[in-house]
DNA sequence: CGAGATTCATGTGAAGTATACCTTTAGGCTTAA
DNA sequence: AAGCCTAAAGGTATACTTCACATGAATCTCGTA
């Protein structure tokens, strides 16, 4: 056994890696030169720039589709800024918050928790008033004596869930702070999202907006190139591989995240299966991966209940995978896996809102439909691939511990 | 035959409850002068 | 007497429950052609 491992660790040693920088393909890799950007770049940079006089700059808003540049361009002109301050002593701090990755800053008193602890002070999870809160916020802020730029990723995420009366806040601190003065930078992928905020909102926030269109292939080619250059060894990559990744990403409206998420999973595939290139197949391979990763990930992490609300479903989309499936057909299946599992049921009304939530997170789909006389419901089905579903079924087979036949 | 009423199974909003956690405060205990 | 600790009191957020009302098309009812 244990001579198997070495045996396996030896051969991954002698083996040699495909990468040399792995880095490179990652979201969070900030290259020196961002191509196809520069317009937004300056853009960016001109609007910030007053900053460096230490004048408030605008609030920027800025849109555009995932993985279209945006948060690495902010990220890209923030960083210089910081550099500049830093060199010629101004009083400039610049924070970044991404309110999606933050799983806690889902609600107003969480956000603005979050931002204060970003100040160092630390704050309760729980048991404040939230005006207290923004006290402890307001306070950090002036404390710092500074102009203070705070860039929010995927606001939209935040201002879904947790309304927009915090950004409303947020713009309108600036007149009661003395010594600091805050300026916002919003960042969003969902374009539709500005017309669902308060009017007051949006034109407290956008005084200034920039689109970040998407790429197009042969740009999100050029990239593509320039990063696997970093990353990879040469002549390592297939001849039409990148162009595979590049066409797949175009087609996911310019997705260049996407495709460099891609092109890294492709190379480890690859790379464990101990092949000395990257070829076309691998790409595939690597885009079932992706998404199998992020579906099972996303199950993994719900609660109990969540979980408790989704094996249901599943076994009965396995039961009869014509049968349309029901709430109330959910429910009473629901219920004899809680006895089953030992744990409490929850109302009909919560789980309601629990299918709701999963129909949100984007695995399952729900619609309201009505069978007239029959009444009305939620139309359930799963939107997972086959051999997904299949992992996703046995993994909570296993977490909740129970026999899917034993539930009908 | 068709307009309007009825009906069903749940959706959905509002308000209330339980729980977990936080701060404040007052009283008691310890310690040092 | 000053300082520290602890437990009780008073608050809040969150997840969930309870209650009550809203929905919307298939089906039923009944007047009319």
């Amino acid at each position: 056994m244990s001579k198997n491992l070495t045996n396996l660790f030896e051969k991954f040693l002698e083996k040699q890696s495909l990468f040399t920088n792995k880095k490179a393909l990652q979201s969070i890799f900030i290259p020196d030169a961002i191509k196809h950007r520069d317009k937004q770049i300056e853009q960016i940079a001109e609007i910030l720039a007053p900053a460096l006089r230490e004048e408030k700059p605008s609030n920027i808003f800025i849109y555009g589709k995932t993985g279209t540049g945006k948060t690495l361009s902010v990220r890209h002109t923030v960083d210089e800024m910081k550099r500049i301050a830093e060199e010629k002593d101004i009083r400039l701090k610049i924070i970044y918050v991404n309110c999606k990755l933050k799983k806690i800053a889902d609600t107003e008193y969480r956000m603005i928790a979050e931002l204060s602890r970003s100040f160092g002070k630390a704050v309760p999870p729980t048991g404040l008033p939230t005006d207290e809160v923004y006290n402890i916020f307001y306070h950090a802020v002036e404390e710092q004596n500074s102009i203070i730029i705070l860039v929010l990723d995927e606001i939209d995420q935040l201002i879904n869930r947790a309304g927009d009366e915090i950004i409303y806040n947020l713009t309108r601190i600036n007149s009661d702070l003395k010594k600091s003065q805050l300026s916002l930078v919003g960042i969003s992928n969902d374009l539709m999202f500005a017309n669902n905020i308060d009017p007051r909102v949006k034109s407290s926030l956008s005084e200034e907006e920039l689109v970040f269109p998407p790429y197009n292939a042969p740009q999100i080619r050029d990239i593509l190139e320039e990063r696997s250059k970093i990353a990879f060894k040469e002549d390592v990559i297939e001849e039409g591989v990148i162009a595979k990744c590049a066409a797949y990403a175009a087609r996911e409206h310019g997705d260049a995240r996407r495709a460099l998420e891609l092109l890294r999973v492709a190379g480890e595939i690859a790379e464990r299966n101990a092949e000395d290139h990257v070829q076309i197949k691998h790409i595939d391979f690597a885009e079932d991966k992706i998404e199998k990763d992020r579906i099972i990930d996303i199950v993994q992490t719900q609660p109990k209940q969540f979980q408790n609300v989704l094996f249901p479903i599943l076994v009965l989309k396995r039961n009869n995978p014509k049968e349309k499936i029901y709430t109330g057909d959910i429910y009473e299946i629901y219920k004899s896996l809680c006895i089953k599992t030992n744990i409490r049921p929850l109302t009909q009304r919560r789980i309601s809102d629990i299918i709701s939530e999963l129909d949100m997170l984007g695995i399952i789909n729900a619609k309201i439909i009505s069978k007239g006389r029959f009444g009305r419901t939620k139309e359930i089905s799963l939107s997972l691939p086959s051999p997904v579903e299949k992992t996703v079924f046995t993994l909570l087979t296993t977490e909740l511990g129970v026999d899917a036949t034993q539930l009908l």
